[in-house]
DNA sequence: GTGGTCTAGACCACT
DNA sequence: GTGGTCTAGACCACC
């Protein structure tokens, strides 16, 4: 279900979160569904029990899952909301970015064109977000 | 010259290493440049000397800067080529922010506005920019 | 596992840089594999964790190993070629010290005969270098 | 007369020694010649006469040149021999390095050729050396 | 004065 | 436990 980088600089907990963040908003996981144990996760990936744990808490935290004790954690009713909020907050950080690249000669033409490219291949992911909605 | 955010997560060494090749790019420092000394940006921005070492170092090995005991720092014939290649090399990253962002719900149009914008602001600095062309 | 000369002019990180980049060449550190620890080999070698540290952040940079807080650091894939890719270069070094040792009146034939028995002499080495191509 | 790089991490004392080396060798210097005067180079290089004096204090002491207090200095009868003691010495540096090429995959066949295309090349300097000898 | 290496020791985030 | 950043202070070679 959840596929981890050993090799990626990204800490394991972020992964796993933005994965399950992403599970939901296409779709797979919808609002009130259960969530894989931190046990079973914690196996299946061969990652420490307390890696998966702390990234339970933070969702948790986040409003995006609650974890009800004895019975496992849950998607949160609004969960996409909160999670769309999210994102729009990192418009700020992609702001920083961008004008580094555009100090580096990229012109606006070239972004123009890599976002078309990538709002064109993965129509049918979008698509399958709309029953979520 | 250089401004520090001391409450940043990033580095302080990256932060140094990111100002001068943005100071690079924009032609205040050319090709050939002396670079301000290890111990007195060191005293300027009040940060251990080893911190700035690190920086011009990694800037050394990068090809951006060349430093030579006893004589100093000096901007490298090329830097902004070096420069320029490594923000292309950005791309790849921001390709995967982006499609967060798509997920998200922020449509193809709002991203091409926020590009507008931000490269129809800083006229001013792209003129300086011609000159180190 | 590694060694090191305390009395050469070659900085103690580039030794171990460089022995660690022998170890990948001849098989012993395959792509993948975990690295000591920065900490035990600070032990081992009875050096800062510093100097190791230092040698760690220049291989990552380079693309030889992969290092993760709290995971450690592993052998990159590609990492072999890296290395190759970077001695290539030092063919370059080279050509420098042979005019010289040409203007000292070292013959050809005295290099070739140098060069020979060189490539004769650690033929097992070479063996143990097939597994890892 | 001589070329002093000063984006060379080579130390500016190093770089003057091998060049006056390199003209002794080469015949253009001859054993008893009188040696530009050290105000007269650092003028001559925009060089800090200090590092003229100490590249002139080493090769006094290795028996390349003498300096007579108040006439100045002279190439030293011998000065090619030790000259070329020197550079046999570097043989066993040589070596190391060809032994790190040769686990980078770099064969004996690619060495020797790269030897003789540069013995192959300079020809007429051979021919000006032999004047020397 | 310049850059470069190393040590010692602290603190942080991640597993 | 892991790696990563930073400080403080020492020492070196070079100019």
């Amino acid at each position: 279900m959840l596929q981890i980088d050993m090799l990626s600089k990204v800490p394991v907990y972020e992964q796993i979160i933005s994965q399950i963040e992403r599970l939901i908003m296409l779709g797979v996981l919808r609002e009130g569904d259960k969530i894989p144990s931190v046990r079973s996760l914690a196996l299946q990936l061969s990652i420490n029990p307390n890696t998966i744990q702390k990234a339970v808490s933070i969702m948790d935290q986040r409003g995006i899952i609650m974890s009800a004790s004895g019975r496992g954690c849950f998607v949160r009713p609004g969960a996409c909301e909160v999670i769309k909020q999210e994102r729009r907050q990192q418009l700020g950080t992609l702001k920083e970015q961008l004008s580094e690249l555009k100090l580096a000669g990229i012109t606006a033409a070239e972004l123009h064109a890599f976002i078309d490219e990538l709002y064109s291949e993965g129509v049918d992911e979008n698509d399958r977000n709309q029953g979520n909605k």
